[in-house]
RNA sequence: CGGGGCAUAGCUCAACGGCAGAGCAGCCGCCUUAUAAGCGGUUUUAGCGCCAGAUUAGCGCAAGGUUCUGGGUUCGAAUCCCAGUGCCCCGACCA
């Protein structure tokens, strides 16, 4: 080895150990992101951490289908990230945690999306090409999300997900049709739909829109059968009349009812030998409307005299008359009552524009006809008090036979018949035209009516095992009532039990979830649509027999097993049903095919069973399923149901809910609004990582604000953490972990210090992903990064990694503690920071039996033996460096100083302070990275401790840059000082042994 | 209108009936051996005193954060209860 005294400072610097690294400073994601998926998609990466999970304990997290219809929004990348954060850290803490995919691929948005595009071509079409071209429109858009789900870092079975439209898929969901069926749970009822008389359809919502249309607008009296002093004595044998408005008076044909606010008061007042009841507040808006009573000279009409007044909940089941047949109207209570009008058949068929207006004027009476077979909160309030759901209206729109007086009439060109009939018979009190806004078919532009059709329903109520009680009509025989009891019966009383024993995050899913099942009515499973698996039930065409029985349903399943739920479309009756089968009603053999298909939240129901059951590396029930709250309704309860139908359990332990996605000002995220963030363009410009982080950082659990700002701290956070990285893996350069790690007692203790400060995060960051708290993870480990390594351990080691000996034992000290910290770093951010994790994985210096991945590693456990007295030693030094710290900064700004190793420090203490400095004393300097420091004790008494910077004694050594006096002592190192000198000779030493 | 949720610093989050905090951002500096990095200080304010004295800055004293608003329970409330405001989800054959 030459000489080195010769050398120029320059020089001396290539014997400073700087770091050096292949990790890079700036991290490129959106370049190297890709290069990373593509190396784990060769190593095949997924299959290798089942296999080194193999036989370890399940954990099952049951992906919920996303809607195969259009392209990945931010919500729903945060939805899988938050799911690939589980089932990576359940990995890395032992488990075997698969996971398979699925999507949700029927449904009406794919049907209605390929209407559109098929125009007027479709009405030619056969069933089987509109469900060819929907399946194609879902399976592109599945293509594409999975490929966006996958560029999200999310590792599962992708070649192999489960999708609702798939062949056994469609089977298992017509079994399950037919499991329900065999419980008994599975009725038949009528419901109603919007309806288009012309086209002769069901129209969903979103094919109607919405036009200006005048109607007749008609107050209505309807005779009160009880006995009036029921409700006032004051009303003892007076004819007593409720008045009604609507202006769809075609529908008073199939009125059941009259509905009044319980809460609301309600008047009686007199007309002539007459008394009518409304609501207090219109009394004088009826009778004005009315022309009730005489008006004075002036033109006014006076008020009405009212007989008395009353809340509506005394009206409660009391009976009128029908206002011109020969049948009782209920008087009912309900709460979707109001004051404007707004809750009228009217309105019924003009629903959201309803709800946008607070009042829609004094039109009214507070006393609302109610048609349960014309309406839906007539519909709902009828099934409760058990009306009927009468609808005396055909296909076409014209009333039934049964209907009198008007039988075989248009709905439409009946209305001012049935004004007039009205007139005619004294039971109109008033009638004009109305202009209002009114649901109109989107197709055919014709207004549509509210009309109950004959629908599939699963009963919340009915008790398991009994047989199905069907009317001739199909008409509803499990009453809902509103005193439902305890008592173990139906899938509501299951539902109620079985929520008790999910464990819900956060715990208000439990109230949220039980609230719904005892309010819901019975789901209606029916769809008139073709997308979808069909209701696999047969009608004998000539009596109109229903077939629904379990056998011939799985026979059904067999054949969609084979051929997909197209068979349905493509194949006879008699081919799908058993050879030779005769109607057991008449003993005819001609079968007609249910038309109707399941609702969607049906097939998605039927995942649990579909997937976790029949797959063979999964089981059932699930250990988590995680969704946004907007699944209460959705998924979580159609899962729940499926579950108690099929194992009479719920089919998951627990249940975490996960926010929406908002913009910076907490309001909803809008494509039209502009306010939306998409996910491709943060991946392009910042990478997928910068989304993992964001979605880690924020608290899932509510609502999570997302903007440019929001996502700037991200990155700069994800800098924090790359730089820290950088640096422990930098300064392991030359460290192999089997040659020279020191042993745990021979560490020098702030070495000790750092990886106690590590044991403490790992058991909170072990705390935080066991109770699916990610954003406590990043919190924990951002302020680590932060406070204790790059401020503290970091800056003070620095001094002994750089200017010791390469081997030097206490700069071995120090990069042990730094591989350990490196380690434990990668393999915490692992569950999140999936491909920068990795890349510290690769490089970091390996000891030999290390998985190739960091994904393939286990989470670092915390060691129990806490080091305490330690910790409380380090927590007090590092308090008085911060007092230090204030004074070398206050010296700074008095010029006195730059570089803290330009400084001397005098600290005075007392007591305890002074005995742990002086217990210190040689390591100070270091730890507060000066040149010198002199302890000195202070008064008893004196509390904290006094700190005086001066300028340091001597010369600053070019190699190390601390001051020292005897820099220069070395002819051989003249520039440097006395521990440079000593370090230098080291390695020239240890160059020579190489040699 | 009903069911449920949320509201703490510019941003993201702690504090879970017992002293309201962290990180980041901002501002002012230092360093140039993590370098498109690193470190430190600082970041509510009327008043009084000291220092200084053109100003800025500095030190001390004292008060000091309407935890969205208003009530209540409690010795004590960000926390529990009630009401209100704002936002979000659900109540639609949308998912």
């Amino acid at each position: 080895m030459k000489a080195m005294s010769t050398e120029t400072p320059l020089d001396l610097k290539k014997t400073v150990n700087l770091p050096k690294t292949g990790f890079s400073q700036k991290a490129n994601l959106a370049q190297t992101e890709p290069a990373r998926l593509k190396k784990w998609s060769e190593m095949r990466l997924y299959d290798l951490i089942r296999e080194a999970r193999a036989g370890a304990q399940k954990f099952i997290l049951h992906d919920g289908p996303p809607y195969a219809n259009a392209d990945i929004h931010l919500g729903t990348a945060m939805n899988k990230i938050l799911k690939d954060f589980i089932v990576k850290s359940r990995n890395m803490m032992g488990y075997d945690a698969p996971y398979v995919p699925g999507y949700d691929c029927h449904g009406l948005p794919i049907e209605l999306y390929v209407d559109r595009k098929l125009g007027a071509k479709k009405a030619n079409m056969p069933a089987v090409a509109i469900r060819r071209a929907c399946r194609e429109h879902a399976a592109q858009a599945l293509k594409r999300q999975t490929r966006d789900f996958q560029r999200l870092g999310i590792l599962g079975e992708w070649d192999n997900p489960y999708l609702t439209m798939s062949n056994p898929y469609e089977a298992e969901t017509a079994r399950l049709f037919g499991r329900f069926v065999e419980r008994g749970y599975v009725y038949k009822g009528a419901r109603p739909v919007y309806w288009c008389i012309h086209d002769q359809t069901a129209l969903a919502e979103a094919e109607v829109e919405y036009h200006q249309h005048t109607s007749p607008s008609v107050y209505v009296k309807f005779p009160l059968a009880s006995d009036p002093s029921l409700i006032d004595p004051a009303l003892a044998g007076r004819k007593v009349f409720v008045l009604i408005w609507t202006t769809t008076p075609w529908t008073l044909p199939a009125n059941l009812g009259i509905t009044v606010h319980p809460d609301f008061e309600y008047s009686a007042f007199e007309h002539g030998d007459e008394v009518y009841i409304v609501a207090s507040e219109l009394v004088g808006a009826v009778a004005e409307k009315c022309e009730l009573g005489a008006r004075d000279d002036a033109g006014n009409l006076p008020m009405p005299n009212v007989v008395a007044r009353f809340p509506g909940a005394k009206l409660d089941r009391l009976a009128c008359w029908h206002a011109w047949l020969d049948r009782e109207s209920l008087l009912m209570v309900g709460e979707h009552v109001t004051l404007g009008g707004e809750a009228d058949a009217e309105t019924e068929l003009d629903v959201s524009e309803a709800r946008d207006k607070k009042s829609t004027g004094k039109a009214g009476t507070g006393c609302v006809h109610t048609a349960p077979g014309h309406g839906h909160d007539d519909f709902v309030i009828g099934k409760r008090y058990g009306l009927e759901i009468y609808c005396p209206v055909d296909n076409a729109g014209h009333f039934t036979p049964e209907v009198e007086h008007f039988a075989g009439q248009s709905v439409f060109e009946a209305n001012p018949r049935i004004v007039e009939f009205m007139r005619e018979r004294g039971l109109l009190l008033f009638t004009e035209n109305y202009e209002h806004r009114y649901p109109h078919c989107w197709r055919c532009k014709n207004p549509v009516i509210f009309r109950a059709t004959p629908q599939w329903f699963i009963s919340m109520d009915q008790v398991a095992g009994d047989v199905v009680e069907k009317d001739e009509d199909g008409r509803d025989r499990s009453n809902f009532t509103e005193n439902y009891s305890d008592e173990e019966r139906g899938l509501r009383a299951a539902a109620l039990r079985e929520i008790e024993n999910v464990n819900w995050i956060p715990a208000w899913g439990r109230d949220r979830m039980r609230n719904m099942f005892r309010g819901r009515p019975d789901w209606c499973v029916s769809r008139q649509r073709v997308w979808g698996v069909s209701i696999p039930v047969f009608y004998c065409a000539k009596c109109t027999e229903p077939v629904a029985e379990p056998e011939i349903i799985n026979r059904v399943a067999d054949v969609f097993e084979k051929e997909s739920a197209d068979a349905w479309y493509t194949r006879e009756a008699r081919e799908l049903l058993p050879e030779g089968y005769v109607c057991k009603k008449c003993g005819a053999d001609e079968w007609l095919k249910e038309t109707d298909i399941l609702d969607v939240w049906f097939d998605s129901g039927a995942s649990s069973i579909a997937v976790l059951e029949n797959r063979e590396n999964l089981s059932w029930p699930a250990d988590v399923y995680i969704e946004g709250g907007d699944q209460y309704r959705g998924w979580f309860n159609s899962s729940l149901m499926v579950g108690l139908a099929i194992h009479d359990r719920a089919p998951y332990k627990t249940v975490l809910t996960h926010g929406w996605t908002l913009d910076a000002q907490g309001k909803a995220m809008h494509k039209s609004a502009g306010n939306a963030v998409a996910p491709e363009e943060v991946i392009k410009d910042s990478g997928a990582e910068i989304l993992r982080l964001w979605s880690a950082s924020s608290n899932y659990f509510e609502d999570m604000r997302c903007s440019a700002e929001i996502l700037q701290r991200v990155t700069d956070g994800y800098r924090k953490l790359r730089n820290t990285a950088r640096f422990a893996l930098g300064n392991l350069h030359g460290f192999d972990p089997a040659r020279d790690t020191v042993a745990e007692p021979d560490l020098l203790e702030i070495d000790r210090w750092a990886l106690a400060k590590l044991n403490e995060v790992v058991g909170k960051v072990r705390e935080a992903y066991d109770a699916y708290e990610f954003h406590l993870v990043y919190h924990l480990l951002s302020e680590f990064c932060t406070v204790t390594l790059s401020a503290r351990y970091f800056d003070i080691i620095k001094d002994r990694l750089y200017t010791f000996a390469p081997r030097n034992q206490a700069r071995r000290s120090a990069q042990t503690a730094l591989h350990q910290i490196a380690d434990a770093l990668a393999r915490m951010l692992a569950p999140i920071l999936v491909f920068t994790s990795d890349e510290i994985w690769e490089n970091l210096p390996t000891d030999n039996d290390r998985p190739e991945a960091v994904h393939l590693a286990l989470l670092p456990e915390a060691n129990a033996a806490r080091e305490d007295a330690l910790l409380s030693n380090w927590q007090r030094l590092f308090e008085i460096r911060d007092d230090v710290l204030h004074a070398l900064e206050e010296a700074r700004i008095g010029k006195q100083i730059g570089s803290s190793l330009e400084a001397r420090v005098e600290i005075a203490a007392a007591g305890d302070s002074y005995d742990l400095l002086i217990r210190y004393a040689d390591e100070l300097r270091y730890l507060l990275i000066v040149s010198e420091v002199n302890v000195l004790k202070s008064d008893e008494g004196v509390s904290g401790v006094v700190v005086k910077v001066e300028q340091a004694d001597g010369k600053k050594c070019e190699r190390c840059w601390n001051y020292s006096t005897r820099v220069g002592e070395s002819a051989r190192y003249a520039d440097v000082c006395e521990r440079c000198v000593a370090a230098l000779e080291e390695i020239e030493a240890s160059h020579d042994s190489e040699n």
